[in-house]
RNA sequence: GUCCCAGUAGCUCAGCUGGAUAGAGCAACGGACUUCUAAUCCGUAGGUCGGGGGUUCGAAUCCCUCCUGGGACGCCA
């Protein structure tokens, strides 16, 4: 399945590719290769539909004038059966080309038959990819980067998912290591303090009130059973209970959100299955694995990375690294054939050595991207609020959803590149004012939808669009939008080659833009049945778009506002 | 000190991997509701793309260098 533009581009392309050969045979231009050629949709509209450079990138190698040589690809380009008016030569050496503005009203038919399919391209081919996303530890509550994680993630992996891909959506669930037993010491300190203990919650430790609300549930179901327990028993008891709730508890507040997982991935199941000793041996056998000062090193510097790292503490206790690259070993060993990770900005220096480690695993590591976002900065009342988790003190994600909503917060972290420092501001957010293009965007659904209402209650069926005269669609704000819809397929490419929601999110605000000035100049429903049903094509199309680009951010489209 | 990200209109940011005269939104100013939703539209104004070099037909985009802000540099995760 490919766009209406895309083909344009691909005809004229061939045109090109014919005519240079021609060129070529003729010995008008004489070159040893062909360069690549690529037609390009012009900034400007005065510089045609499409456009080619082709002659620039002739005039060296064919040591003639770029216009000369646009002249001699022109005398040999054939262009029936194409919708081509007329091309120019403009500028430096530009080749322009001008279609019938009619051109883009072929875009509707398709759109209204393709439904909720229409902006799906055959980019993947069916591959098989994993997004991993958000994997917070599950020993607290969501804060905003999490939820910028989540709406970054999920968003990634609806896109890869439109674009042809068999996508997976997986949450690590770092449930082993130091943190858990951190995690435990402030259980029990917890525990024991509700008992009426004298104890400190540990200086490192978990402060949150949260902890506190675990354990009063815990108590509530068994009391004091544990108080004369045996501490190793009495903390793994803790822990398993507060894992599983916390773990739920993440499980709802994402779905509210409108995030689900295929897999949630164990940590602690790579340790039990034995996974992260397999891995290390592997690594070892590569002759990857050193000992220096009782701890064992993974040679990363062999992979261009800056220096060492340990996989095995000289207490015999593997770090957090070694047991992920045995969890992407396993990614691999699922038969994953790109795998994505998405990362806050904070373990950036990760990314070369997992790199380095899944070399050494003997996999390619250009198949491992790492989208790193930059930390959520976020702003109430015009001022800076501090996040700090040791105190407890931060904006969760469910709060979030609360106070501005899952549309907003969604739109709000998606429609900035992960790489800018992202500046949330509660308030604005919240604010159902023009200041909010959430709700822009949305309205022009709600606004479509009221027009179709209407409508269908004057006892109108929708027209067929094969049966419409589509044709009777010239005015420039009508030919504009249409044109903005033949757009989509190829905006959900660019979206997923460069894993970038944001374009998404601009298309909408554009798309958007342009059914409110066609709204504001034109009626719908008129006298004229004739236009009346081209336009309502033209709407519903609109509509069709709007809908799949806003489930590709997992917002929600609303009938009436 | 080394590495990563950013620096574009008063503010927040796009800029499709090198294209033609650098774009949106907000804020400012002036207009448009007896007509399918004014959460909208139309118009005006706003720029040495952080500075300086380089690469070429052509640079906001690529390279070098300097400046500013944020982050990372642990036998933490």
């Amino acid at each position: 399945m490919s766009g209406l533009v895309e083909e344009v581009r691909a005809d004229l392309t061939e045109a090109l590719t014919t005519a240079l050969e021609a060129s070529r045979q003729s010995g008008a231009i004489r070159v040893e290769v062909a360069p690549e050629i690529s037609v390009e949709v012009p900034r400007e509209k005065d510089n045609g539909d499409f456009a080619t450079n082709l002659a620039m990138l002739l005039a060296k190698p064919a040591r003639i004038a770029p216009r000369k040589a646009a002249e001699i690809l022109l005398q040999n380009l054939n262009l029936t059966g194409t919708w081509v008016e007329r091309v120019e030569i403009a500028g430096p050496g530009f080749i322009n080309f001008y279609l019938d503005p009619a051109w883009v009203i072929q875009a509707l038919p398709r759109i209204i038959s393709q439904g909720p399919d229409y902006g799906r391209v055959d980019l993947g081919k069916g591959r098989k990819v994993q997004v991993e996303f958000v994997s917070a530890n599950p020993t607290g509550l969501l804060h905003m980067g999490n939820a910028r994680g989540a709406a970054l993630g999920d968003s990634i992996a609806s896109i890869l998912n439109f674009a042809g891909y068999d996508v997976s959506r997986e949450f690590y669930v770092n449930d082993a290591g130091n943190q858990i037993e951190n995690f435990g010491l402030s259980l029990e300190a917890r525990y024991l303090q509700l008992l009426g203990r004298n104890v400190q919650v540990p200086e490192e430790g978990y402060h949150g009130e949260d902890v506190v609300e675990t354990i009063r549930g815990f108590v509530a179901l068994q009391g004091d059973k544990y108080l004369e327990a045996d501490p190793g028993e009495r903390r793994s008891t803790l822990v398993k209970y507060a894992l599983s709730e916390k773990l739920e508890a993440i499980k709802r507040v994402l779905e509210e959100f409108g995030v689900t997982y295929d897999v949630w991935f164990s940590e602690q199941s790579l340790y039990e299955s034995g996974a992260v000793h397999d891995t290390l041996d592997y690594l070892k056998e590569q002759g990857c694995i050193y000992v220096h000062e009782d701890a064992q090193w993974f040679k990363a510097t062999e992979f261009g990375v800056e220096k060492d790292e340990v996989v095995v503490r000289s207490n015999g206790i593997p770090t957090y690294f070694a047991s992920d690259i045995a969890y992407h070993r396993n990614k691999y060993q699922r038969g994953f054939e790109w795998v994505i990770d998405v990362w806050g900005a904070d373990h950036h220096g990760h990314v070369p050595r997992m790199k380095g480690a899944v070399a050494a695993l003997g996999y390619d590591p250009s198949t491992l991207d790492v989208v790193i976002m930059q930390l959520v900065r976020l702003y109430k009342g015009g001022e800076i609020v501090r996040m700090s988790k040791r105190a407890g003190q931060f904006v969760t994600l469910e709060e979030l959803v609360e106070e501005v909503g899952r549309d907003a917060a969604r739109y709000n972290f998606v429609m900035r590149s992960p790489d800018s420092h992202l500046d949330f501001d509660l308030d604005l957010a919240r604010a159902e004012t023009n200041e909010n293009p959430v709700y822009y965007i949305q309205y022009a659904h709600a606004r479509i939808c009221s027009i179709l209402r209407q409508n269908s209650e004057q006892g109108e069926d929708m027209p067929d669009p094969t049966e419409v005269n589509l044709s009777l669609l010239k005015e420039e704000y009508e030919l504009a939008l249409a044109r903005k819809l033949a757009d989509f397929p190829g905006e959900v490419a660019s979206a997923a080659n460069g894993l970038a929601p944001q374009r998404i999110a601009r298309y909408l605000h554009e798309l958007a833009g342009l059914l409110h000035s066609f709204y504001n100049s034109h009626r719908v429903i008129t006298d004229d049945q004739e236009l009346s049903s081209a336009r309502l094509v033209l709407v519903n199309a609109t509509r069709i778009t709007l809908n799949n680009a806003l489930g590709l951010l997992g917002i929600t489209t609303p009938e009436r506002m």
